[in-house]
DNA sequence: CTGTATCCCAGGTGATACTG
DNA sequence: CAGTATCACCTGGGATACAG
């Protein structure tokens, strides 16, 4: 197989979903399922209000998830891959399994030299 | 499928491969097989020598790609996927595969609006 | 609860020039 | 050819405070 001209451009496309927390975000979504603001926030630690309203609002404007905005008191807001989000399965599923062999590949290989 | 409480860390393998060129390096070495690092420099718009360098040192740190240099002059130095980073071709062939989709769709969609 | 507004810093990234 | 060195910029991302 032979790589396209329009290899390049793929990098745009993959901009999207390689944000910082995007991937954990999109994860937990497509694992979980629908799920509210406060709920997201609690499962990644670390990351701090201002940034995951920013990394769901660029999300939201690419279409791959859907925001869910109740009218009450207090307020509540669900988010929830779109159909559109759901073609990222293949890579979410892709990036998690390796991660995870990648970290337990680590952990084996770091056995012989414990420093600091 | 319930996620592992390990899936923060992830994240960590994650940054491995979403640097903003390694994606589209690992997939040129992927598709391409050896390259060297002029060749990788010219199917690479835009990349500048000093981030091409750094981005492949990252891979080689991670023994993604192994970087094999001919004593000679002038110099010629080789980048190879390594056997481990074979492994991350799910994840490239996905991310491609989604990325070429995704620019399609993009396109359909600003067929409406020209704006500015 | 679910955000927005500021301020601020570190690191990522680019341009350019130089070297073995 | 394949880098390294240096400078300078800019954006991503964090902390904190405030708001509907």
């Amino acid at each position: 197989m032979k790589l396209e001209p329009n290899l390049c451009k793929v990098e745009d496309a993959l901009n999207i979903i390689v944000g910082k927390w995007k991937p954990i975000i999109l994860l937990h979504l497509l694992k979980e399922g629908t799920q509210r603001f406060s709920e997201l926030q609690k499962h990644l630690p670390g990351i701090t209000q201002r940034m995951l309203t920013k990394q769901l609002r660029e999300l939201e404007d690419e279409e791959i998830i859907t925001r869910k905005v109740y009218a009450q008191v207090p307020p509540k807001v669900e988010y929830t891959l779109s159909e559109y989000g759901q073609t990222l399965q293949p890579i979410l599923e892709a990036m998690h399994e390796w991660g995870t062999k990648h970290n337990a590949r680590k952990k084996k290989n770091s056995l012989s030299s414990s420093f600091e």
